[in-house]
DNA sequence: AGACTAACCTGAAAGC
DNA sequence: TGCTTTCAGGTTAGTC
């Protein structure tokens, strides 16, 4: 489940991979979900192209081209992008239990129904390629100058600015704190699992309704968020996020998110899960008020 | 406007 | 064993 950290994860991996090479060949899968830009478009516009660089906004990642085109991708649930070469591979995204996994980075990768993009580049070298199972992943060409409703209406990325006033944007709603979290227009670049161990740390029940937060909160909430998200960038960002534990370093970050029932690592209070906002949250009953 | 729900997608896991 | 149902979540669109 790539958020933030994942996403900045894989662009940094991905980047020298991508930046300053001209696309020489396209290869897709046929018009779906995932595709906003249909694939006959992106397979006739992106060869000839260069790529200037790879940008992050909340869990988009942007690159600009040469002629003032954009491609912009979204990873969704279980998208991954990743570079290979022809002998061995490198798995360049830290999602859906694909990356850092010692075995499978030797694997060799062959591309499958579930590749819908796949880039060669001028001079060769390795490829770049972008795999969804569930296709809630995202691909888009934006023309030169062409406005993404997407990107605009985010929010100030999590981890970059200052970010807005959590306090001044909360005052007067009524939803909870952690949709609150979650609405990319608020903040970019939180999901489920971060928000709930940023709920954690900041110790704010996520089902307080966020007009209700004083201000102290609201800065400790913000605090907690960036403290969450830099600490999954450093650690590799798939000790938090994967669930099954299985992954990077150290083995197991999570002090909520997953772990109804088990005791909490402060004072072994049973973890609980509800549903807020149809979403599921995990909370200490006695940490978080 | 804000809040809630359904829909998109597919594989894993639970239920029967 | 094998079939059916449920669930997971990022985001948008539609409804109230």
């Amino acid at each position: 489940m790539p958020e933030l950290p994942e996403v900045e994860i894989t662009r940094r991996r991905l980047e020298p991979f991508l930046v300053g090479r001209i696309v020489a060949g396209v290869e897709t899968t046929r018009d779906s979900y995932v595709f906003l830009t249909r694939p006959s478009v992106l397979r006739r516009r992106l060869p000839g192209r260069s790529i200037l660089s790879l940008e992050r906004t909340g869990k988009y990642l942007v690159a600009p081209l040469d002629n003032g085109e954009r491609l912009l991708l979204h990873l969704g649930m279980t998208g991954q992008l990743f570079a290979a070469g022809t002998a061995s591979v490198r798995l360049l995204s830290s999602t859906a239990g694909a990356a850092l996994a010692p075995d499978r980075q030797t694997a060799g990768f062959r591309p499958d129904a579930h590749t819908h993009l796949r880039l060669r580049f001028a001079g060769g070298g390795p490829e770049v390629f972008f795999r969804d199972v569930r296709k809630l992943g995202k691909i888009q060409l934006l023309r030169p100058g062409e406005s993404s409703p997407r990107l605009e209406r985010l929010g100030a990325d999590a981890l970059r600015s200052r970010g807005p006033d959590l306090f001044d944007v909360t005052r007067g709603r009524r939803a909870s704190v952690k949709t609150v979290l979650l609405d990319q227009s608020v903040l970019a670049g939180v999901g489920n699992i971060y928000a709930d161990e940023a709920l954690f740390l900041a110790r704010i029940r996520p089902t307080r309704r966020a007009g209700r937060l004083s201000r102290a909160e609201c800065r400790r909430m913000v605090a907690a968020v960036k403290r969450v998200l830099r600490r999954s960038i450093e650690t590799g960002g798939a000790s938090v996020s994967d669930p099954s534990g299985e992954e990077g370093p150290p083995l197991d970050e999570r002090r909520v998110y997953g772990r109804a029932g088990e005791p909490c690592r402060r004072c072994d209070t049973p973890i609980r899960r509800v549903v807020v906002g149809g979403r599921s949250a995990h909370f200490c009953p006695r940490c978080q008020r």
